[in-house]
RNA sequence: GCGCCUAUAGCUCAACUGGAUAGAGCAUCGCCCUUCUAAGGCGAGGGUUGCAGGUUCGAGUCCUGCUGGGCGUACCA
């Protein structure tokens, strides 16, 4: 396990810097790299000694433009002391007109100050160049890449716990696909098991009783039937005949279980719709697709040597999921009744995202408690050779989502709330709040604006914490305008947008030469360049918190510079065009990541 | 019992996977609207990063042991 998971990160590493190769940081990163070789060949560095070379971008501006802490790294393999080494290689390389100054400062940090007309180049560079100046990634780079999420269960209907995964898995789509992957996403609904005998029963009683199929309340339908398959024994009777009925792959039953499975993901994609999630019906692939392929997994496991029979199950043993005791814990994948788990089908989809998708990496995003099933599930899936060793299965988890009590969401009688009822809430209040700040507005731009608000103000308050942990989810905290908050970052989009409506101008076609003269400026502009690895980081990490937390400062970023600096009424000519391109390129940044978290950003609000 | 996750300002969250003085917002307190949307901006106070050790130039981050919370752990998914 350790040792898989070490490369994987290695490959990733080597694969997904992509980016690099024209940004700021790669051209100093190179230099440096030249530097440590002709160290190398001065005999100050050993040959074998080839560290990553990290360049951070700094905190305090009186540590420069960039930082590297490679010195520190080194001086003990090269027997200096780190500020030696520091001043040896900082007096080692290259001049070069794009770096103004270097400097080692504390312990043995090599500062890095950049030329202000490179730094003006690179933003207006950005600005006229397609995709904000993102590299996509080269025919070689690009990687096929599956991602497994939303996946809910077609017998009830969609509640808040199928509101991250579907969010979070979209904005990584989002964002992959933006870089050039080929993504290929897929919805593992649950379409399969003992509940839909219990269904179809009922859904079968109501057709016989000529009434009206009503699954428009499918929560109600589901409880419904519930409630008959426990109340009457006939009916429990005839739902376990359908099941073994639908498993044998009766027409009839298969006319009735398709019937229901359809009506049922038309509730989910016009939730979809309503959230922004790009899920469509072509990406289901529901656990059902695999039932042909599951005894064929057994039979590979068998081959392989790997299936024991325990209390009359198969199950296969990895010495990696051994508790301190020694006992192993099994993974079961056929029950002693012969029929297959949950196990099985995820070993199936495995094998046909690795063999037939072609996968280059998988990522899973499901709740983190499914993480040592997973654990499980990948270790097998390479060890049986379902899937080879060069690619990556990702487990994305995500935490719990809970209410103001810090305990799991749930309505005052303790339901699990549907999302629907969640996303009525989220619009009405938005309405309402759009209401108070426009008290003149008509009501169909106020529905629209708050309809908007409402959804990107639920979406964003969960992409922008970080996924591994549990969540509180608070309506007010997330509809303020005040804060890393959806609104907010409309808002100051609003803003942009509102300057170019001002001045007749589009923000998407301007471009121009851009004097950075201000420190508002700068520091903007520095930010703005950030842009193409925090998506990197997004990618690779799964993480779109990070991209949120760019927007925000951003957003932050722009305003301080909004206010400091006069961009209309500016003193020249020359220098209002340079603060329009800043702006705009703002606006798009913060328009495109939006966007990329699947957020719609207004002209005005 | 064993395993995984987690503990950061009064509250909600960050911290670029070991870097420099741990950052934001809310709340509290003080400024700034005849000037591109004040739904905004500027500033102040607020911290022994659960506790105790360890590793090293350097630890919120890695290791060990505690404590509190969440979740898993053989035929549900």
């Amino acid at each position: 396990m350790r040792s898989r998971k070490i490369r994987n990160r290695n490959l990733q590493r080597t694969r997904y810097e992509s980016y690099k190769g024209s940004t700021m940081k790669s051209v100093v990163e190179a230099l440096l790299l030249q530097t440590l070789d002709t160290l190398k060949q001065q005999g100050v560095l050993a040959e074998d000694v080839n560290p990553r070379i990290v360049l951070q971008n700094t905190k305090d501006k009186s540590h420069g433009d960039f930082a590297c802490n490679i010195a520190m790294m080194l001086a003990k393999p090269a027997g200096m002391n780190p500020r030696d080494l520091a001043e040896r290689i900082t007096s080692t390389m290259p001049s070069d007109p794009r770096i103004s100054n270097t400097q080692i400062a504390g312990p043995g940090f090599i500062n890095f100050f950049v030329n202000n007309s490179w730094l003006e180049e690179q933003v207006s560079k950005a600005l006229s160049a397609p995709n904000l100046g993102i590299n996509t990634v080269t025919d070689n780079d690009v990687q096929t890449v599956v991602i497994d999420y939303s996946s809910p269960n077609l017998a009830k209907e969609m509640h808040v716990g199928h509101l991250r995964s579907s969010i979070i898995g979209d904005a990584v789509v989002r964002a992959l696909e933006f870089q050039g992957h080929q993504v290929i996403r897929q919805n593992h609904v649950g379409d399969w098991g003992t509940q839909f005998g219990m269904l179809l029963a009922y859904m079968e009683e109501q057709q016989n009783n000529d009434e009206d199929l009503d699954l428009a309340d499918l929560e109600g339908f589901y409880r419904a039937s519930k409630q008959r398959f426990d109340e009457s024994e006939k009916f429990a009777n005839r739902a376990r005949e359908l099941v073994v009925a639908l498993q044998s792959g009766d027409d009839y039953c298969n006319k009735l279980w398709q019937e229901f499975n359809s009506i049922s993901l038309q509730h989910c994609l016009a939730i979809y719709k309503r959230l922004g999630v790009s899920l469509t019906a072509k990406d289901v692939r529901g656990e059902s697709t695999y039932n042909k392929d599951l005894q064929s997994i057994v039979d590979a496991l068998a081959d392989a040597k790997l299936l024991v029979e325990s209390n009359g199950a198969q199950c296969v043993f990895m010495d990696e999921f051994k508790n301190k005791e020694g006992e192993t814990l099994p993974i079961i994948v056929q029950k002693s009744g012969g029929g297959f788990l949950y196990a099985t089908s995820d070993l199936a989809a495995v094998r046909y995202r690795a063999q037939q998708l072609k996968a280059d990496r998988v990522l899973y995003f499901v709740d983190q408690r499914q993480a040592l099933h997973f654990n499980q599930v990948f270790a097998l899936a390479h060890k049986a050779g379902f899937a080879n060793d060069t690619i990556s299965l990702e487990h994305m988890g995500f935490g719990t989502m809970n209410g103001a009590d810090g305990k799991p969401f749930k309505t005052r009688s303790g339901d699990t709330v549907k999302l629907v009822d969640l996303l009525d809430e989220a619009e009405e209040r938005a309405i309402a709040l759009v209401r108070s700040k426009n008290p003149d507005m008509d009501t169909a731009s106020l529905e629209k604006i708050g309809k908007s608000v409402g959804i990107a103000a639920v979406k964003y308050a969960d992409l922008s914490k970080d996924r591994a942990r549990d969540y509180i989810f608070n309506f007010e905290q997330m509809l303020s305008f005040e804060g890393n908050t959806a609104p907010y970052l409309m808002y100051a989009y609003t803003r942009v947008a509102s300057i170019f409506d001002k001045a007749g101008l589009d923000m998407n076609t301007i471009n121009g030469d851009i004097t950075l003269a201000s420190e508002k400026e700068k520091d903007l502009a520095n930010k703005l360049l950030q842009f193409p690895e925090i998506l990197d980081r997004l990618t690779r990490r799964g993480q779109p918190h990070t991209l949120c937390s760019y927007i925000y400062e951003v957003a932050g970023l722009f305003s301080s510079f909004y206010e400091h600096c006069p961009i209309l009424a500016a003193d020249t000519e020359a220098e209002k065009q340079s603060r329009l391109c800043l702006a705009a390129l703002a606006g798009k940044t913060i328009k495109q990541g939006l966007n990329l978290l699947g957020i719609n950003t207004l002209e005005r609000m």
